[in-house]
DNA sequence: CTATATTAGTGAAATATTTCACTAATATAG
DNA sequence: CTATATTAGTGAAATATTTCACTAATATAG
C-alpha cells in the first residue's frame, strides 16, 4: 500500500499536471514540481518512483504520460457516482465546478429540506428531499457523499450515508464525523484551515 | 517547534472542544476524542503534552480549560487581520461564517473586480477593486489573504498579496501558489480532496 | 566530438511520528 | 474502606517518512 503521505502528493502532482498539460508544456522536473507541490525534488522522484517509473533523464516526465501513470494507478479515471447533500452556498459552489463532472465524479443526486432550492442552481442534477436519502443512494448505487450541510446536521446526514452503504464521504460542515473505520472521510474545514494557518504563522 | 502534525491536530481538537463547550460538556478524555479526531489516544495525549500538561487523571480534560490553554499555546485568540480576495460563490459562502468573525479572524476588506458585487452580499465589509489591493493591504496592516479567485487569477493575486507584505495565505483555488518561504500558503482544493479521498477509497 | 550540467532513480542514513508498555493517580463499585 | 477500572503522562521501541549521497543517463554547450 502506498503511503498516505504520497499519496495526497500524487494527486496534488495530478492536479499541476492538468494545469501543466492545458498549458501545453509537454515535460516537467521533479525540481519544477518542488513549488507547487510543497515537498523537495528527490521527495517527488520517491513517490512518482513509487508508482513505477516514468521519467526520462535529464529531460523529466512527460506530462501527458505522467497524469496518465498517477491516474491509471490512484484509479482516478473510473467514474464515482456521487450525491450532494445540502445545496446551499457551499453546494452551489461546488456545483459550478465543472471540473468535477469532467474528470471522474458525476454528482448524480443532490439533497436539500428545500427542494425547491434547484430552481435557483444552473445545474439539472435530480434533488430530492433528504429523507429519501436512504432508497436513492441505494437504488443508484452512489459511492460517494459529499456533505455541505449546517454542522448540526453533519453527523445525521453522515449517519444515512453510511446506512445506505456509502465508501467514501468529504465533509464540509465544520464538525468532525464519527463513522466506522469501512467509510473513508475526507473533511474541508474552513476554519480549521485557518487556525492552522494563523498557527503556523506564529 | 510543535510538530506540523501536532499543531495540526491541536487545531482539530480545539474545534472540537467549541463543540463540547456549546454542549455544556465539562470533561473530555482523550478516548473520547479519537474519533473525531482521528488520531489514537496516546496521539492525542502526546500532542496535549506537548504544549504543558493540563489533564486530570481518570477524569480527562476540563474543557473549557483545554480550549483556553491550546488557544493561548496556538495564538489562536490574537486577532487577526484578513482580507478576502474574490468575492464568488465561495467568498460568499466564507463570509457567511460568522464563526470567524467570533473566533480570531477579522475581515476587513474584499476585493473584486465587479465591486458592486458587495451589495449582493448580507454583510458590511468594505468592497475594492482588485487594482487597489496593494494599498489597502498595507495601510491596514492585514496579516492574512484569502484567495478565493478562479484558478487563472490565483498566482497573479498571490503575487499581489506577497508584495504588500502579507504573512498568511489561504488558497481555495484548484492551483498551487509559488511563492517565497516566508508567507505562509495552506490549500484547500475541492478536487484534490475528491481525489485523495477516491484514491484512498481504492 | 567531448566535457559539463542536469536530471531520474535508489539504498542507506537520518529524522519525524506513532505506538508500546509501563507508572501514577483517582473515581467508582461493592 | 478496598479493589478495580479508567485515565493521563511518558521514555523507549517501532514504524514511517524524508533526506543524503551516490550512480546512471543524456541533453547541451563549446
Amino acid at each position: 500500500m502506498l503511503p498516505i503521505c504520497t499519496l495526497e502528493r500524487l494527486c496534488r502532482i495530478f492536479q499541476v499536471l492538468e494545469k501543466y498539460e492545458l498549458d501545453h508544456i509537454s515535460a516537467v522536473s521533479s525540481k519544477d514540481l518542488e513549488k507547487s507541490i510543497h515537498a523537495t525534488s528527490v521527495t517527488i522522484r520517491k513517490d512518482i518512483s513509487a508508482i513505477g517509473r516514468v521519467g526520462v533523464t535529464k529531460r523529466g516526465y512527460d506530462v501527458i504520460e505522467l497524469k496518465k501513470h498517477i491516474g491509471e494507478h490512484l484509479k482516478l479515471f473510473r467514474k464515482r457516482r456521487a450525491c450532494l447533500v445540502g445545496l446551499g452556498r457551499i453546494g452551489g459552489a461546488l456545483l459550478e465546478y465543472q471540473t468535477l463532472q469532467d474528470d471522474g465524479f458525476e454528482i448524480i443526486a443532490g439533497f436539500d429540506n428545500n427542494v425547491n432550492k434547484v430552481e435557483r442552481m444552473r445545474t439539472d442534477i435530480r434533488v430530492y428531499p433528504v429523507h429519501e436519502l436512504l432508497d436513492i443512494v441505494k437504488s443508484h448505487r452512489i459511492e460517494l457523499g459529499i456533505i455541505a450541510v449546517p454542522g448540526e446536521a453533519a453527523q445525521k446526514v453522515a449517519d444515512q450515508l453510511n446506512k445506505a452503504g456509502i465508501k467514501g464521504i468529504l465533509n464540509f460542515s465544520p464538525v468532525g464525523i464519527a463513522l466506522p473505520d469501512r467509510v473513508i472521510v475526507e473533511n474541508i474545514d474552513f476554519t480549521t484551515a485557518l487556525r492552522i494557518l494563523a498557527a503556523k504563522m506564529g
